[in-house]
DNA sequence: TTCGTTATCGAACACCTTGTACAACATCAT
DNA sequence: ATGATGTTGTACAAGGTGTTCGATAACGAA
């Protein structure tokens, strides 16, 4: 990719990320971004179809980093899918977010949360209907799959939000026990 | 209040109801609302500073109607307060959007779900602390109250939206058995 | 370095939405 | 009847959106 649409690109995507965090996606306007990213209109719409569009390509980018099948680097730091226990996967994915990649815990603990809790539940529901039994089996099978599946990862969000929202005082040890208590 | 006044307001929020159940709240203009309200734009301002604003009070005519002290007529309808058993508490909230009063059920399943869900939530949240043990006691004393009140609150908003995004298929009992299952 | 390609710029543009203002009119309660 | 109050239609300024275009600068390959 040319260089100055890497530039460009970047430019956009921290304007936005950093707007994000201080005010409501709504009230966020194109002005805005452009101005503090430093490119021209014209630009933007070069890149981005529309304000929600960027939206998109910015949680792929975050979620995907998180979910990817690659090894994200770092001290022998295995790839979720690779995990072996329940337990570890979960302490995966928080220690994932504490050591706050991509800057992405700001996002998720701002008033704009709603907006990535969506995609990041989306994207745990398809990990965990790969591999159910990486966040524990069900105990009783009356239930549904879909309800069960919904349950889990609804309840993983959540449990991220509280400990984001409360300002991550917690270990991920403990946020992890918690999360394993009440499923 | 004035007959007109509560002609236009009702007009408005019958217009907006109808809107979101077929669009996104934010591509939904005043100039469509008022249009499919037959009301002059002035009237919309005098009733609602914003859309914003609107929205609020329309969330807040659904819920406090749920959640309303008084009761809401019927037969042998008693209030949720009055209640005895955790049981009945979980079956009258689904039997009241069962019965899908104020066609509340649309707009619980509609694209823009998340809005009246959260408010959903935090209702319930202020329910479940006043009086904790109509929805269960937590088995593990470990668990912050904080941590368990929104993952109690959480998990009944998740059960609904499962609930009625898959039609509503199932009984209300069979509804609060799989809540129940979970909890 | 040179050269063709491609991204960016900035300014202008038409269009839409918001929220306000006001005078004329309709409806209300008494 | 009458004064008060809600509604209407129109007009308006301010601001946001998405597009266009020629000029300019940066790029990658030869």
């Amino acid at each position: 990719m040319d260089r100055r649409q890497k530039k460009s690109r970047e430019a956009i995507f921290g304007a936005f990320s950093e707007l994000l965090s201080k005010k409501h996606y709504d009230k966020i306007t194109v002005g805005e971004i452009i101005e503090r990213a430093d490119v021209g209109r014209a630009t933007f719409y070069a890149h981005f179809e529309t304000k929600d569009f960027l939206l998109k390509e910015l949680c792929k980018e975050l979620f995907c980093h998180i979910f990817d099948k690659t090894k994200s680097g770092g001290e022998n730091h295995k790839h979720i899918f690779e995990c072996d226990a329940p337990k570890s996967v979960i302490l995966h994915l928080l220690q994932h977010l504490q050591r706050n990649d991509n800057n992405i815990l700001e996002l998720l603990s701002c008033e704009n949360n709603e907006l990535f809790l969506r995609y990041f539940k989306e994207n745990l529901k398809m990990l965990i209907q790969s591999q159910p039994e990486l966040f524990g089996n069900k105990r009783d099978n009356s239930l549904p799959d879909g309800y069960w599946v919904n349950h889990v990862s609804a309840t993983f969000v959540e449990t991220v939000k509280w400990w984001t929202t409360n300002g991550m005082k917690e270990s991920a040890e403990t946020i992890s026990a918690y999360f394993l208590a009440v499923i």
